[in-house]
DNA sequence: CTACTTGCAAACTATTTGCGTTACG
DNA sequence: CGTAACGCAAATAGTTTGCAAGTAG
């Protein structure tokens, strides 16, 4: 069924990965490509998002689906919710234990098979608060 | 500050609005230019999309955006969370009530200023477990 | 040596926008 | 009659893909 895919190591695979992982920012292709261009100057674009669907496909990082713009990439593989700033577009972690009744509780209004969901809070970060916001 | 944008009467976009309140599958601006063109043969896409964004301004539809693919309406303005099925895409209200506890517990985690969030669960419909998936 | 990885450019999807015309109020 | 709404075509943003050349194992 789910044929099994071979990777060879890649310098640059593995290096997406290991920025990803020393940052908690939560990049986005564009970020990741204007950052390891300065280490491998012939970087494509098309490289960076075929590297981070293959990162994705082996389950080493996660990709967070932003309402607009790009989408932002996560190595911290265990389970979290995020908050997104709604004036500066940060993305963070939100360390909430997973709320796994809710699952029940949808399945059974819904009559769904229900495997997962996804909070996402919105609001202003502490930054943004400060600045006086500025959207 | 915020400008008071003003709006005429418009066959279309009430005719838009209309079914989107007639149908609870929350449709796509593809699947509405397609089923309106029906009715004005010179409906044109571009026009679908302006008054889909003209009724989210005017706060009678909510834009739903999937993971991928494009976005999807709603015309049910109450709170309330979405299942979608991985299989079918298709996309079902879920009656929850607001858990508002959570954006006190994710402003505390974080130090933001939480003002709302949006619950997304994953699985199979009804429909798509009995025919074995197929995705 | 096989076949995964890469650079490059072109293609693609979903959506927005500029412009000239139509029509609501 | 002024200006919002419209049709049309072109533009845009983000991402994917085909192809030929490079490289890991």
């Amino acid at each position: 069924m789910t044929k099994k895919e071979i990777y060879r190591n890649s310098r640059q695979r593995n290096r997406i990965l290991n920025l990803l992982r020393s940052r908690d920012d939560h990049p986005d292709a564009d970020l990741i490509y204007r950052e390891l261009k300065k280490e491998f100057p012939r970087l494509s674009m098309g490289n960076v998002y075929r590297n981070l669907n293959i990162l994705v496909k082996q389950r080493r990082i996660h990709r967070i689906k932003l309402g607009s713009g790009s989408d932002r990439y996560d190595a911290v593989m265990d389970h979290h919710y995020h908050f997104i700033c709604e004036s500066c577009h940060s993305v963070m972690d939100v360390e909430l234990p997973p709320q796994d009744r809710l699952n029940e509780q949808a399945a059974q209004l819904t009559g769904c098979t229900v495997t997962g969901h996804q909070i996402r809070f919105f609001g202003l970060c502490p930054r943004c608060q400060s600045h006086g916001d500025g959207s």
